[in-house]
RNA sequence: UACCCCGUGGUGUAAUCGGUAGCACAGCAGGUUUUGGUCCUGUUGGUUCCUGGUUCGAGUCCAGGCGGGGUAACCA
């Protein structure tokens, strides 16, 4: 998909195909789409493609987007998710241009149902679910008709009454439409309309003991709302034949919906069902952990609405059933952050650096760029002294040709700072190294030699006196499978990654003292972090790997060592 | 043993009224670089699932296969 990158390119994809024609040929004025969740648990980033989808097509086209909760049932549902998705796609980036309730147009709704009941096209069944279940005939096996099929509108119409007044208890009747128990489609052999449920709606309160269906409702909400063009996901494509059905029965305007396959990433699930299970079962902390595929979740991680909508847009729209690589993902993310995030300097695996030839106790303090991709973004000072932190694999003991940092002997430049020779290594009695000794260049100050000698590697460090600590966390895939959907047995909880969460003691630079939860920062040489606006307190930042930089060195010794062995660029 | 949908390089996705395959990511190679990041340049990958047919010409149309997905909640 061009489109993404090339704002000239105006996107092309089948819906918009549709939408174009449909606007020439004058079937549609202004283009209206919606999304509408139910509000029984959190968006995902499935949810973002949707909200993408919709809401970008009716930008494109001058058209309107509604956010519609679609809240027909209230045993699933609850306030607090009408709450958290208006939140989320607002974090997003989305303005919707009216906020609606399927619950407001139970009214409507109702009559209507009256009206198909009078057109002799529904009738009320006294049997059962299991009943009704049981009846409905299997794949490839017809249904068999209710022995109430053939009840008079006017009992009907009486019965349908007595169940709105609250005269039978949960389940003893339900509302159907009348229309052929041996389609092929199993979602025409008489779909209830209307169940009985004494029961409490979030929304429209003790005003209801029947709640209409899925399908007896969301076409009609479409209908009302003006919708044009009512996008949704594949697995809708067998209530396409019922929605056109109804808004046909009942003679009102008829929306054109049209299903789209919904988004699968490697290394995550988008099952409402399996994240629950993820959130029961302690796998993770809660529906905003870091590692879930939840708006929430990747919001707390550090990844930034403008490119998740990004990667939302770029890749499509289709009717193919996909997975997309979860590396385009981190490529978006990468993208949006190189552009916008200030660097600082963090040690996460710290071993002490002695400049033997400092001025004891002297400080220097070096300027040091905020981010070179935007130079509006300024500069700050760093303190720099003779006894520092750097990264522990920025050290080999015996380092092959090919490795740039410092190793016994070899010259590196201090980012921002001075040059330095390795000259000798502290050990403990279990032969790990303890500090590394070197000595510094003072004609190299701001990291150039007026002799012109170069250095191949250029190293981070934070003043060991002014490193300020804070636990740094370090995310992976929470699962090891790029496809976890398809576990053995479905069991996806075996595949689990073990190591998808991992926390540090680091050291930083001091002015990440005062970060602000929500702020992103690039850790120079490691990746990009977020400071957790949850756990963060102040003085006390808790920081989250949002993804790491790409790292051509580690990649190279990966492939050196392709199984066992420890990579050497190993970074935090 | 039904019905519906889908099938383009590793992964996605594009190709006006049918005119001979583009883009992004990934990969590879080189250059720049005070982040082994970014950026720049070049480049490897496709008999467009198969077989027939229509046509001067088919990824695009037709037929038949093969493969994948979906559907049997008083869920959405």
């Amino acid at each position: 998909m061009t489109q993404a990158n090339d704002p000239a390119t105006p996107a092309s994809d089948f819906i918009r195909d549709r939408i174009r024609a449909d606007l020439q040929s004058g079937k549609v004025k202004q283009v209206v789409t919606r999304f509408p969740p139910e509000p029984n648990g959190y968006l995902h980033i499935g949810h973002a493609k949707a909200i993408t989808v919709g809401f970008s097509i009716a930008q494109e086209f001058g058209g309107r987007c509604n956010l519609r909760m679609d809240d027909t049932n209230p045993a699933a549902e609850d306030q607090e998710y009408v709450d958290a998705i208006k939140e989320d796609v607002r974090w997003l980036g989305f303005q919707w241009d009216a906020m609606y309730y399927a619950a407001d147009y139970f009214g409507q709704l109702y009559a209507w149902a009256e009206q198909l009941v009078e057109k002799g096209l529904a009738y009320v069944d006294d049997q059962d679910a299991d009943a009704i279940a049981a009846s409905r005939g299997t794949l490839t096996a017809p249904g068999a008709n209710s022995p109430c099929r053939d009840r008079s509108p006017a009992d009907n119409l009486r019965l349908l009454r007595e169940m709105k007044a609250g005269r039978f208890r949960d389940g003893e009747k339900v509302l159907r439409a009348k229309i052929d128990m041996a389609h092929a489609n199993l979602n025409m052999r008489d779909p209830v309309m209307y169940r009985i449920r004494h029961m409490h709606h979030q929304r429209a309160g003790a005003a209801w003991c029947i709640y209409p269906m899925y399908d007896w409702a969301h076409g009609q909400s479409d209908s009302i709302e003006g919708i044009t063009h009512s996008l949704c996901t594949l697995e809708f494509e067998h209530h396409r034949p019922l929605y056109d059905w109804f808004c046909d029965a009942l003679g009102i305007y008829k929306p054109q919906q049209i299903e789209f396959a919904r988004l699968n990433i490697e290394h995550m699930l988008t099952s409402k069902r399996k994240l629950l299970q993820l959130v029961e079962g302690g796998v993770v902390q809660g529906w905003d952990d870091p590692r879930m595929p939840t708006l929430r979740g990747l919001r707390r991680r550090g990844v930034p609405p403008e490119a998740l909508v990004a990667f939302c847009k770029h890749v499509g729209v289709a009717k193919f059933n996909s997975t997309h690589e979860i590396g385009l993902f981190d490529f978006h993310v990468r993208d949006w952050l190189n552009k916008h995030a200030q660097r600082r300097m963090a040690v996460l695996d710290p071993v002490k650096l002695v400049i033997d030839n400092w001025p004891a106790g002297h400080v220097e303090w070096v300027e040091a760029a905020n981010n070179p991709e935007d130079p509006a973004a300024g500069v700050r000072k760093l303190p720099f002294r003779g006894e520092l932190w750097i990264e522990r694999d920025d050290f080999m003991e015996n380092p092959p040709k090919d490795f740039f940092r410092l190793g016994p002997g070899r010259e590196v430049r201090l980012r921002c700072g001075w040059f330095v020779t390795c000259t000798s290594v502290d050990k403990d009695a279990a032969g790990n190294v303890t500090a590394i000794h070197c000595t510094y260049d003072p004609a190299t100050k701001g990291g150039n030699a007026p002799d012109g000698r170069k250095v191949k590697g250029t190293i981070h460090w934070v003043a060991a006196a002014d490193a300020v600590e804070a636990d740094v966390r370090v995310y992976e895939h929470l699962f090891t499978s790029p496809d976890p959907a398809s576990a053995d047995g479905g069991d996806f909880l075996k595949l689990v990654n073990p190591n998808s969460v991992r926390t540090v003691r680091a050291k930083l630079e001091p002015s990440l003292r005062d970060a602000q939860g929500g702020e992103r920062f690039q850790f120079e040489r490691i990746g990009y972090f977020y400071c957790d606006h949850k756990d963060s307190r102040p003085g006390a930042p808790v920081f989250h790997r949002t993804v790491g930089l790409k790292d051509s060195w580690q990649k190279a010794q990966a492939k050196a060592t392709p199984k066992g062995g420890a990579p050497a660029g190993k970074k935090g």
